[in-house]
DNA sequence: TAATAAAACTGCTATATAACAGTTTTTTGT
DNA sequence: ACAAAAAACTGTTATATAGCAGTTTTATTA
């Protein structure tokens, strides 16, 4: 796997600060590791003992809740981060699990080393500040979604978030999801997406080819969500 | 108002490092407010200047959704933080309106001078990170509650979240809110808030002195909602 | 403290969503 | 390429939740 330093995921904040000198020995601590496809890599629950970045992959992160009924709390492309809530904060332990839609190459630091190279570099954790606060924004605009939305507008408003998320090519999404994990995302059932989804379908708002969806008309999606997108201040 | 070095809100992230030497002149910048109930001292979409604190007074944060339905988000006592996400992060405006509960007292500190001390203090950018990581963590399990409760169960929860939160005196909580506030904190309607207030107060398990409400079984308010609970690694 | 406004409450009805049971299609592993 | 398993799908029914209209109680303020 490449050095940090040579790495191309722009958005990774270990890369944007791997040229200062205070983080070269911390690099070296880098573990890698290899996912197959739907191995899960975070059991929530277990300890915590460091921090996961994507290098190249996909991956969902989610919560276990009643009847181990799953929440899927966001989606992870090269570059995220995975696990940060286990990583540091009041908790010992991973409150999500985290799951490789694809066959993926993990980074790994210990929560050890991190906190260390934090301490030292105040621009890092700013900007790792800023990476939750953003996180949090986001968060409470599902909070917000979930609490006001109906389950259609949930689904429509999934859709356009992994386009976003992990983009389509010849209008299929660069990543295949089941519809139970639409529903785990969208906060409803299965058979709920099913037949949103064959709404949509039939009015020619999106493409479907086999269980590979995506979106064929973005501003007819959009309006039907539109008057709670329009005060969106994120 | 007092120092911030005098200050008994011994959560407050700025209290916390307030005997700093480099923090000295940043501390002479507060500004001090002072809020008259229902006041609404930020309003979501303006610019954001910078950050408050809760000196000393009860405070709700809201988000405005669809045909201006509020959904809120947190509230906040003594030394909390508000409109921390348009302090930083990738926003200019506040993405939250804040409302007073009741005369409150509040700190403020501009966005230049925080981010000035942020990046020369690290281990108060930590603390700072740590407090997002956390909100972060709060969030998260919120999409969790609101994806899978039924409105019964997250009345019930908001209730002990109230009691967490501000307290109780002689089985009532220490802060007056309306039916409206519950159903907005819970993500459903007044008219529903009602109906299973009424039921619990049938059933023994909280106490209602008018509109002033509290728990009079918590042990059977916690098992009601258990099956949600169980596997909290918050 | 009386008048007015706001909040709390109730019963009824409409609607959205979930649950169930079964069929068909697609994917996976050998 | 085939068998087995998993996922996608459909119709029907049950249930939870929201919406409406009106009444009563509580809070506000002139």
């Amino acid at each position: 796997m490449a050095e940090c330093t040579e790495c191309e995921n722009l958005n990774c904040l270990i890369k944007k600060h791997s040229l200062d000198e205070k983080i070269k020995d911390f690099l070296k601590n880098k573990h890698t590791i290899k996912c197959k496809k739907s191995q899960q890599f975070i059991m929530e629950g277990t300890p915590a003992h460091g921090l996961f970045f994507t290098y190249k992959g996909k991956v969902k992160v989610a919560k276990t809740g009643a009847d181990e009924r799953e929440q899927i709390v966001r989606f992870a492309k090269d570059g995220d981060i995975i696990g940060h809530r286990g990583g540091f904060g009041s908790s010992k332990y991973y409150s999500i699990s985290a799951q490789a839609l694809e066959d993926s190459s993990l980074c790994y630091f210990s929560k050890e080393d991190l906190k260390n190279i934090l301490l030292n570099i105040p621009s890092l954790t700013f900007d790792f500040m800023l990476f939750y606060a953003d996180e949090l924004s986001e968060s409470e605009t599902r909070v917000r979604k979930l609490a006001q939305m109906t389950v259609k507008e949930r689904v429509i408003d999934s859709l356009l978030y992994i386009d976003k998320k992990f983009g389509s090519t010849d209008g299929l999404f660069n990543v295949s999801l089941s519809r139970k994990d639409y529903a785990e995302y969208s906060g409803t059932t299965e058979e709920q997406v099913i037949r949103i989804l064959s709404t949509l379908k039939k009015q020619n708002l999106i493409n479907a080819k086999g269980r590979k969806l995506g979106i064929k008309n973005f501003e007819a999606l959009k309006e039907e969500i539109s008057k709670h997108t329009l005060n969106m201040y994120t």
